[in-house]
DNA sequence: AACAATGCATACCAGTTGGTTTGTTACGTC
DNA sequence: GACGTAACAAACCAACTGGTATGCATTGTT
């Protein structure tokens, strides 16, 4: 890889701003562009189209995100069900934030554009999925050891745990507040805390 | 009222089709106006201005879907609990159907418009919390029942639904397929009948 | 030193956008 | 049957949209 071209990472860095504030079709390429403080010119040498760009943001948004979980703390809790649990946490955590900062840019995205851009929705479907994978490995762990004839499937949680938080982000924009997100999230936590016991009544 | 503008119907109609399959920012007025088949005359005659459309047709969304909910066979259910549950399988049927149908026109607007169209996200948050609402009674009579002395409030296991609804809705979109939307509302439906249980381990 | 490729800027364009202007028709009312 | 008004239609427009064509430094290679 070239030395890194400094205009392509603070057009994605761009992209990630004003996209997860006002969406992918609202978003104008100028509108990048100035946030960025490159022009046009810049834009469609790195970008063969604004679509283009939407993809390779999907990535650059796994990666940056991606970065923040592989550090948190909750990946060095010993028992499985415990890091699920501290996982919760640090999601509630994170939201406590600025009202823009609570969103998830796949999320935000692929509302908008899986009937009209196959190729935006796979990158946004490929995300979403691939971080609801890195948990699948502790709740199944957290499975065998505290519910091992619960009927669900620890993929299917992963990906619950993934919808419900996105659920949250959108009752957050209604509200025009972030605070409801934690508030929402701990019915989430409440969930997997109780399908995650021995002698829960939860296992049907 | 007059007897029935015919094109003004025509108009919230067609919104709520476009606007559900490609968002709010999107669609534009004269595609509305080809779907509705009335002219852009027409469109400006009845709405002032594109938003003013999008609230209306908010609007027009919480009366069509509230006609649906209110003449919904979960309705009858004697016990509160049982009504609840009910609930949540109507909702788990609904999303069946083709994946345009499954999704909620007020999570997809505010999704673009919370930060830049303050009207339309206060129509979208209104319409989601006056349905949330229509929950709060049956989840208080369960509540006071089934698990008195829970910590969660009806309001909010009301809202969590609505969250989880939408969440399942945007996985639903990502994979481009609904059938998902069913397997995650399954979870939404364990927690709840989980948490209004005499017996339950998650009243706390 | 010659050369090519990379990274970006300037200037420009054709199509589309929300919105306006200006009719035209149908209808109730006196 | 004159008159005001509501419900639409058709043509039009200025601003903006994504995208292109082109120019020009800098850098690495030979």
């Amino acid at each position: 890889m070239p030395p890194a071209p400094l205009a392509r990472t603070k057009l994605l860095d761009a992209a990630l701003a004003v996209i997860r504030a006002r969406g992918y079709s609202a978003t104008t390429v100028d509108e990048i562009c100035r946030e960025a403080g490159v022009t046009k010119g810049a834009f469609f040498h790195h970008f063969k189209s604004k679509e283009d760009l939407a993809i390779a943001a999907a990535q650059h948004w796994n990666e940056v995100t991606g970065a923040l979980f592989a550090g948190a703390a909750y990946q060095s809790v010993v028992d499985p069900r415990e890091r699920i649990l501290a996982y919760i946490d640090f999601r509630a955590q994170i939201v406590q934030g600025d009202l823009a900062e609570v969103t998830c840019l796949l999320g935000t995205m692929v509302q908008e554009t899986f009937d009209t851009h196959p190729a935006i929705r796979t990158a946004c479907r490929e995300g979403i999925e691939s971080h609801a994978r890195t948990l699948v490995p502790m709740i199944a762990e957290a499975k065998a050891l505290y519910a091992p004839n619960a009927p669900w499937r620890a993929e299917s949680l992963a990906l619950y745990t993934q919808a419900a938080l996105q659920g949250a982000f959108i009752i957050a924009k209604a509200r025009g507040e972030s605070q409801i997100a934690s508030e929402l999230i701990a019915h989430l936590r409440r969930y997997v805390r109780g399908i995650l016991r021995t002698e829960a009544v939860f296992h049907d």
